[in-house]
DNA sequence: CTGAAAGCGCTAACAA
DNA sequence: TTGTTAGCGCTTTCAG
């Protein structure tokens, strides 16, 4: 594999000039130049980035920190990070997370050891420490779909979705209205929380006593938010609304709702909460919270903080939209 | 940020020692060994793997060349990737593919540059040339979804797929199998042309002429497939089954039947290919190729011919299994 | 406009 | 067992 010590030779130049040639330095004359390209095109020369990397402090690449790609919700975030960095000279190192120990290994390497020259966390949030961490590193940070005080990061305003949501059943006439979600207690990624905030709220608002026998929360998945929305479908008084936490739940909830026979939208109305692509196949009403826009936001976001070195951070809330699809409708009490 | 310098002086030692502990190096004593680990430690100290791929010209770095995530396909690939990778010390790098032009430059450079050790190349064939330039490279390379016959690829039997699929819908006693998928002429992904050519077999051997009227291609994604299915549809003798080339072509299919009127399975049967999970949601009968699975092996291939170095390309043909859900159904006489 | 030389932070002989 | 030193391939002063 030739290097620039061979181009320079074949070429007859220092190898300064060389490496003037390939960072298009103006100070080359018009003959040298041409000599150089030649050398270079004879060899089938390519500069090696490590070396240049290393002599040169940057790496021309991010990286991305994110769970596994078992939410849709992660694919299409990450989609968006793949369209926004086609158009930069960046490239992306992703870091996939299986678990705790892997994204704390990363969280303590990565801000540190000039392996990136910036870093993108998408549906991770740090704990303060990690997020100190980053703070204070060399390298900008930018959390996707997470928050802490100390860091930028692209948000959703959950509560205001969930109220959203709610509002949404509320106005078409429902009033026994179920919420279910995965757990809401973990301070891991605390979403649904808030998604169920903005529900209470709704709730309140329109004078609405909150039933928590309506009020259900478990592990993720289609398959456990199918079990969940049977037992409130099988309540004495079930109810006649449901808002779940996330479009995967809430397709679980169909699934609950056919098997029972229990017709969506006549004698149920579903709504969830993220704007996947599945949920088009399944005509279903949702709170779309532009997950591909989140990503590339987020690359924007950590570009700039690239070129300005922001002191404080930046926090940029993304808009919500209510979709309006084939799994809601008005109440009318039973035939 | 502290250097390996910064440690040495620390822990009165010569760097030497410092690189022996990173690197587990079992000739340190162990009293040496504490304090550098103690200074490590004090300083906060990470290795800088730039560094460390200069010096050693290894990058435990693996490039990924693939399409933007468009298809779900690809998207499913990936995840095998990501998994695979999880068990092994190499991180990966992601090259989207836009375009062409995107394509060929990552196709020159980086089997020359050394940035990874090792490229995956996912459902995009290199054209001689480029395939020439791989299989030259100090750094291996292995397709997936994609084949030449000078470097090691993980594959699909598209011809037997298509068989497989049409071989189903003549058995539920069709003779009317329409099929429908992207431009055949194009020889960027021959998938769909050998699924083309098994579904060609299949009738031939069940001495079922071919009508060329029952063969339709086009641009590929679901609302072309939905139009070029309302042709088929509406022709003046339907086929009463159709094989698509692929899974969102299917359900493509599927809506163009909604549209019409056309009830699904009772009055047309549709068989998809991939087995991609939104075919969950609709349904869907397929021939499952293993993509998740196709991921995996790429990577174990990959990593093997690292350590190997094996002088001949190796191939590997994955499974296929009919995947018999809801779309389709034994022909009956129109009521 | 050009070349020599000093790093970038690490690894790996080679000596001691 | 340890330290010294010469690279890895590039960029970037600094002279000329």
């Amino acid at each position: 594999m030739p290097t620039i010590r061979d181009v320079a030779k074949r070429a007859n130049v220092g190898i300064a000039t060389v490496s003037r040639v390939l960072n298009n330095n103006p100070s080359v004359s018009e003959d040298t130049r041409n000599a150089v390209l030649a050398a270079i095109n004879e060899l089938d020369y390519t500069p090696n980035p490590i070396a240049r990397q290393l002599s040169t402090g940057r790496t021309l690449t991010l990286g991305v920190i994110l769970p596994y790609l078992t939410m849709p919700s992660y694919v299409e975030r990450l989609r968006g990070v793949q369209h926004a960095l086609a158009e930069t000279e960046y490239n992306m190192v992703l870091f996939s997370v299986g678990g705790p120990t892997e994204r704390d290994s990363y969280f303590k390497d990565l801000p540190r050891n000039n392996l990136v020259d910036g870093i993108l966390i998408i549906s991770l949030p740090p704990n303060d420490t990690q997020a100190e961490r980053f703070a204070s590193a060399e390298v900008p940070t930018v959390l996707v779909d997470a928050h802490h005080s100390r860091l930028s990061c692209i948000l959703t305003d959950d509560v205001k979705g969930g109220k959203l949501a709610t509002q949404h059943l509320i106005n078409l006439g429902h009033r026994k209205i179920g919420f279910l979600s995965e757990f809401l207690e973990t301070p891991f990624h605390p979403s649904a929380y808030y998604r169920y905030q903005g529900y209470r709220k709704a709730l309140e608002e329109h004078g609405i006593p909150f039933d928590p026998a309506y009020h259900i929360s478990g592990e993720r998945g289609r398959t456990n938010a199918k079990k969940m929305a049977k037992q409130l479908l099988t309540l004495d008084d079930p109810p006649t609304a449901i808002f779940a936490g996330n479009d995967i739940q809430a397709i679980g909830v169909l699934d609950a709702a056919m098997e029972l026979g229990v017709n969506v939208p006549d004698d149920l109305s579903v709504i969830g909460f993220d704007g996947i692509r599945d949920g088009e196949y399944t005509n279903l009403t949702t709170i779309d919270q532009h997950l591909y826009q989140s990503g590339i936001e987020g690359v924007h976001m950590l570009i700039s903080a690239l070129e300005a070195h922001p002191k404080t951070p930046r926090e940029k809330r993304l808009s919500l939209e209510l979709l309006v699809r084939g799994t809601t409708q008005r109440f009318r009490t039973q035939k």
